[in-house]
RNA sequence: GGAGGGGUGGCCGAGCGGUCAAAGGCAGCAGACUGUAAAUCUGCCGGCGUAUGCCUACGUAGGUUCGAAUCCUACCCCCUCCA
């Protein structure tokens, strides 16, 4: 599929986000014509976005980057559905303050990458016609054109059928309300390409088919691969979840090293898919071998996080990794901190305690274990004792470094 | 509506009156080896805890028993077949 002439669509794909295209001719000219509006959407069951939903916001930001309009798309209202692609179980389904406060998060999180300023990207809730639609009039519309014999072939549907699992009629219908939206996007703002997961392809194609009916007008479909690590895990997801594009839920120098610790095989593809490091960069990057390539992921990581946290915060960052792992300078107060209050100090802290607070284990007896398999760590130093008490003079006014295992590491420090 | 099967720790999955905080696998955590990689090996892996100690847990609620994840009753949920 070489030789794209718009300058979107030739980034795209040169950088690996392109899985399917309904039409990538058609919708190459599109783009070569400029003032394009695509959208994505993502649905509203958390407060923040991950690293999962990486690869549509890079979509997004090329967009915008190469002279077109981005729309969000957040789910109000089909997250009050449940799409079944997740293939488990169905989804618990979400009140309206829930639904609101998720939906200020995920704004928050996209801001980093897009300017949602004048012209620029769009924010629209599905809710502000999904919620008022009437069923009778909706069918008599739309539930002509659609039939059930081509839902069933849907992958997402088939899937449940197949493994025997129930497939409500409320989940059912998610496919629907997202072709609605895609034809109600079209509509009002002229949308002309839905982009997604691949596993978002029968949604998106389920929307095409509508629009083209309904309103004789042609719509786009792209999907992106959906990327798993070169071992096979599901991308961005580690011990605890979600890698969050979110600082207070991960914070930058976590962010920094979930991508310093990308495999090697991937270091090149994560490169071209979540930095916009020119190719030729890229090239010589992915080139080295052995703990050469340790260079390319540090470039990674700080890429990476530079882009969801800002410049001053992947280079805190970068330089607490220095400090920690390369024991070099005093970087260490880019380490997330946890501050105790002195009072609570002054009479003396467990270890155990401290290590809970920090986050570095998630109960007393995890800590204990923790330190039982030597894997506790104060300022450097193996912690023996689970008794262990940590005091004010141990702090002290530079703060002490708390670490569990190798990688992970905390500072602590006091406040009044 | 009828008949049958089933609900066990994050997931899969054994157990079917005491020796069960519950085999085994996966995931996770730590240690060793390395390059903060992968692979491999070792340990840990409900909570509280100085503890051979206590608490919570095998769908829910009761019951039988010295003792129940295991037996009985009711209820809830899921699956299969029949109508």
């Amino acid at each position: 599929m070489a030789g794209f002439r718009s300058e979107f669509l030739r980034v795209l794909d040169e950088r690996g986000f392109i899985f399917q295209c309904t039409d990538p001719a058609g919708l190459d000219a599109l783009a070569q014509a400029g003032g394009l509006v695509a959208y994505v959407g993502f649905d509203c069951t958390a407060d923040a976005l991950h690293v999962g939903n990486l690869v549509s916001i890079m979509m997004l930001r090329w967009l915008q980057r190469t002279g077109h309009r981005p729309i969000v798309l957040v789910g109000g209202g089909t997250t009050k559905v449940g799409d079944p692609s997740g293939k488990d179980e169905s989804r618990r389904l979400l009140s309206d303050e829930d639904i609101a406060v998720n939906k200020r998060g995920i704004l928050r999180s996209l801001q980093k990458f897009l300017d949602f300023g004048e012209g620029g990207a769009l924010l629209v809730d599905n809710a502000a016609w999904l919620d008022e639609l009437r069923y009778i009039p909706f069918l008599r519309r739309y539930g002509r054109h659609l039939t059930v014999n081509r839902m069933l072939t849907f992958e997402s549907v088939r899937q449940r059928l197949e493994r025997e699992q129930p497939l409500t009629f409320l989940e059912f219908n998610y496919m629907v309300m997202q072709a609605y939206d895609f034809l109600e996007l079209a509509r009002r703002y002229g949308c002309r390409l839905q982009m997604g997961g691949s596993d978002q392809w029968g949604n998106i194609v389920c929307g095409i088919e509508l629009a083209h009916k309904t309103d004789r007008i042609t719509l786009y479909g792209l999907t992106s691969p959906l990327i798993t690590t070169a071992s096979g895990a599901k991308m961005g997801k580690t011990a605890q979840g979600a890698v969050w594009l979110d600082d207070n839920k991960v914070s930058p120098f976590a962010y920094w090293q979930f991508w310093r610790n990308t495999e090697d095989a991937d270091v090149g593809r994560f490169l071209r898919l979540f930095t916009e490091l020119p190719l030729d960069e890229i090239r010589r990057l992915e080139a080295l071998e052995g703990a050469e390539l340790n260079e390319a992921k540090k470039i990674l990581a700080y890429e990476a996080t530079r882009l969801c946290h800002g410049a001053e915060a992947a280079e805190r960052a970068a330089r607490a990794a220095r400090a920690v792992f390369e024991g070099a300078g005093d970087g260490l107060e880019g380490l997330p901190v946890v501050a105790v209050s002195r009072a609570r100090l002054a009479q003396g802290v467990p270890v155990v305690e401290l290590l809970t607070r920090a986050g570095l284990a998630q109960s007393l007896s995890e800590a204990r274990r923790l330190i039982r398999n030597g894997g506790a760590r104060l300022d450097g130093r193996k912690v023996e004792d689970e008794r262990l008490v940590v005091t004010l003079a141990m702090v002290g006014a530079e703060g002490l470094k708390l670490s569990a295992g190798k990688k992970r590491h905390v500072l602590i420090r006091a406040e009044s």
